[in-house]
DNA sequence: ACCTGAACACCGTTCAAGT
DNA sequence: ACCTGAACACCGTTCAAGT
């Protein structure tokens, strides 16, 4: 009964048990419908008790998308450290990128979704920031050691970021048809954005 | 008294009326928030008469994004159609798709968004997938005349429809901001993509 | 055929009290 | 400091009636 950390449910920690169950019935329905009341119900508390921690459903929102970005950005950079030359780093980069996104569809909807976006909360433009720097910093490092064509970074870092948003966003939603769209379009894709950043010279053969 | 077509509104359209303010709506919040009671009330009906026309909100936000995928395709397929040679028409192509999400945010992400995507409406996902076939079209047609890269079209299109989807979004987010993204990022991106595309040859200098 | 009014179940949010 | 119970305003949706 003296134990500080025991029993950290029903009391206590009823911030986190809320951010937890948040994410665990957005796995569930694939989207952020869930209501607060359900969440107090599976958290065993009454239905008032989430805004003593949250003003408002939004704000929960707006907590998890920042989680969101924080566990793309340690993707990335994990997917990234491995390969030695940029030009290696790049396509993990971008896979690791997409997965994450399929993985979890209703978070990385959350995440630049207009619930978010329009939020009072800077660091949320600022956290989906950092993931356009991290790509950024690649292609700028990239250039320097000559894997990629030289020419504006940010315009590079622009057609990658997009680029990985719209692949990721399509596979979301299931557009991405084989029978249409071929056999593993992120691939392709990536492949005709690859070519756009190579040097002529270094260019894939035809 | 007689006449047919006077009075439409509160009688008769009740149907295209609610479409209308749905969209009217859609224009003033940004999203899709709005309520069938609200657009009931503008109508000058009860709460209950939209369900004559459409079975739940699903269905009627199905409807507007039916519509929406119409005018994207009719957007494009305008844009590209006074340039001479496919190199000329993507670049219009690709500022009148981006054009599009920006200037109806709110109906753009509906589109694509997960409220659709899983609906029974196999008609959403063949519509959605016309926009892909026009890119496709147009990529194949430049293939052919030389003016693209020889390479499976399917990726290339798959690149370019990302690309597009991925900037739209971006931008439609507020995440294009130009301190850190370069002034022109659309254009910027859209150059990178290009020399992804175009033949080694016919490539722009650097 | 199309619309109305009342009714149901359920939300988000608030607030005065409880421990 | 943290949680409860009742209460408010508002939804989506249904249905028996109205015209």
């Amino acid at each position: 009964m003296t134990e500080p950390t025991a029993r950290a449910y029903h009391h206590g920690d009823l911030r986190r048990t809320v951010i937890d169950t948040a994410f665990e019935m957005m796995g569930e329905t694939g989207d952020w419908q869930f209501t607060l009341r359900e969440i107090a119900r599976r958290s065993g508390v009454s239905h008032a008790a989430p805004y003593k921690h949250f003003p408002d459903k939004a704000s929960l929102l707006a907590e998890l998308a920042m989680i969101g970005f924080d566990r793309l950005g340690q993707a990335l950079t994990e997917a990234a450290s491995a390969p030695a030359v940029p030009r290696d780093k790049l396509l993990p980069m971008s896979r690791a990128y997409v997965d994450f996104g399929t993985r979890n569809p209703a978070l990385y909807r959350l995440m630049f979704g207009a619930e978010t976006s329009g939020a009072p909360d800077v660091h949320l433009g600022e956290r989906a920031l950092a993931t356009f720097a991290i790509v950024l910093d690649l292609l700028t490092l990239g250039q320097e050691v000559g894997d990629f064509r030289s020419r504006a970074v940010r315009d590079q870092a622009a057609a990658c970021w997009a680029l990985f948003h719209g692949m990721t966003l399509l596979a979301i939603d299931g557009l991405l048809i084989p029978e249409k769209v071929g056999a593993n379009p992120l691939e392709g894709a990536l492949q005709v954005l690859l070519e756009g950043l190579s040097r002529a010279d270094t260019a894939g053969s035809d």
